[in-house]
DNA sequence: CGCTTGACACCGT
DNA sequence: AACGGTGCCAAGC
């Protein structure tokens, strides 16, 4: 199940980083970056799976557990020490990528 | 150049 | 099999 791939692959951003939905979909070596985000809306609750250091590929906060005004996800991305901007990420400082495989 | 909107494709249920 | 839901990309202005 590609939400069980997602997990593993959300499991190891380190603290203090983000990811982004395509970056997951690369490193899972399939382009169905859309599921990623729709996995994690019903796979948010799983205390393995920081979805919330999971953005779009703008940075922009995707939303949390499906609630867009959940801003508990910015909140605590802060509190892991990365800076948010009305729901924007420093990509360029946070944004953290997968070892992708040789293609 | 910057910003916005539309359409598309993918997975899960 | 179809629908729904999401994110990315492109084009247009």
């Amino acid at each position: 199940m590609f939400n069980e791939k997602v997990l593993s692959l959300v499991k190891q951003i380190p603290r203090g980083r983000v990811t982004t939905y395509r970056e997951i979909a690369r490193a899972l070596g399939t382009k169905a970056y859309q599921a990623v985000g729709n996995a994690l809306r019903s796979n948010p609750d799983a205390p393995f799976v920081p979805c919330h250091r999971v953005v779009k590929n703008d940075g922009c906060v995707g939303g949390y557990k499906g609630v867009k005004d959940s801003r508990v996800k910015a909140e605590l991305l802060e509190k892991e020490g990365v800076i948010v901007t009305d729901g924007i990420i420093d990509m360029d400082k946070y944004l953290f990528s997968f070892h992708y495989p040789v293609s």
